[in-house]
DNA sequence: CTAAACTGTAAGTATTTACCTACACAAGTC
DNA sequence: GACTTGTGTAGGTAAATACTTACAGTTTAG
């Protein structure tokens, strides 16, 4: 039998707390999470938070980074799954069924809000800067892959499928028609974008 | 020779006012601006302000509606001037120029972080309904004009042109590419969206 | 075993901020 | 001129909240 791991001590926790925090940042936004809900979601006091972090805002841009990780990880495996299809269709497949599970738009709105502190803007552009990477590459597989070409740059096409997704998580988030409604047009949108002409 | 216009009293300033609110709403976004910011811009104390709107939500509400009067006769104002293309067409380039220079988007950002409170929501849900309406009315009529038919409804054209633009403001919002960048890149993007096939 | 490092509890502080009250003064109305 | 209505000033209050401190108990490393 194994022992059953030793637990976690210091700074150690950070990648246990991370994932709490950044839904709280998710639920309420940076400004209204307070720290002593922070805590509370950690199952510790305040101070145990700022042993680890020296302030509110680092704990702030720590869950802008894992998030990023952990949607990019599951954007990865959801790529993986199939191979009869390009990456980008399969990404449009994947947030077709899981776009708005996540958090991510969420922390972004709220980040949105606090772009004059420059720690928190280059945090979202970095943060932007990545997807957009990630998406530019697809893009410009399939396009090669399909050889379509316009005069739009696989820059540009991505840059409006990021667009697309984020009415989506906005009419999500107003609560703007049914999901199903929302998904139809996402994924016509999309798959529309990817293959214009 | 007329009188000067007798000084308007009481919830009669609440015109005035809104102007300066919607200002401080748009830089400093729902939170940050207190309401000693908002009365002070306005040039009176809090309680002026208590006197014409119950509360501060109150004011933000408001600011949600003016905001939405203030770009929605611009574009009608910017569509009239050209005749010789399509009121879409005009739509975008006059967005070309001033998109950006609107606190549109950030009220809306701002907005977007105070969605669990019902009144909020709906005001934002409306405010997007109504230039989706405008856009989609456009929309179809452009594509009627050069008899453009894609699998796409006007609809969600019309949504894809709001999610591109919305995009823009962010990119815009972090200091994302120079501003010709992304002019170059949002006129080619929504023309693109408006005429696909 | 001992010293160092860490944890949990409890309380406190200083600031911010939405919103209120009271009152003397001014401006319209009859 | 009396009465009503609105204005400007000054101060106050109660809650929220980021962040701190003190300390006794526990865990770990040498």
């Amino acid at each position: 039998m194994s022992h059953p791991p030793p637990k976690k001590r210091g700074t150690a926790r950070k990648p246990d707390f991370l994932p709490l925090i950044a839904d709280v940042f998710a639920e309420c936004g940076y400004r209204r999470a307070t720290t002593a809900t922070l805590a509370k979601r950690c199952g510790v006091r305040e101070n145990e938070l700022y042993r680890i972090w020296p302030n509110k805002k680092s704990m702030f841009l720590d869950a802008i980074g894992f998030i990023f990780e952990s949607v990019a990880s599951s954007w990865a495996e959801s790529i993986e799954q199939k191979t009869d299809i390009t990456a980008a269709q399969q990404l449009i497949d994947s947030q077709l069924h899981h776009r708005g599970d996540s958090r991510l738009h969420r922390i972004i709105f709220s980040g949105l809000n606090e772009v004059d502190d420059p720690d928190i803007c280059r945090a979202l552009r970095d943060l932007y800067l990545n997807f957009h990477k990630m998406i530019s590459d697809y893009v410009r597989k399939h396009r090669q892959q399909h050889q379509l070409q316009s005069s739009l740059s696989d820059d540009t096409i991505s840059w409006m499928m990021i667009g697309i997704g984020s009415i989506f998580d906005i009419q999500q988030e107003l609560g703007q028609g049914t999901l199903d409604q929302r998904r139809k047009q996402l994924g016509q949108a999309a798959n529309a974008t990817l293959n214009i002409r």
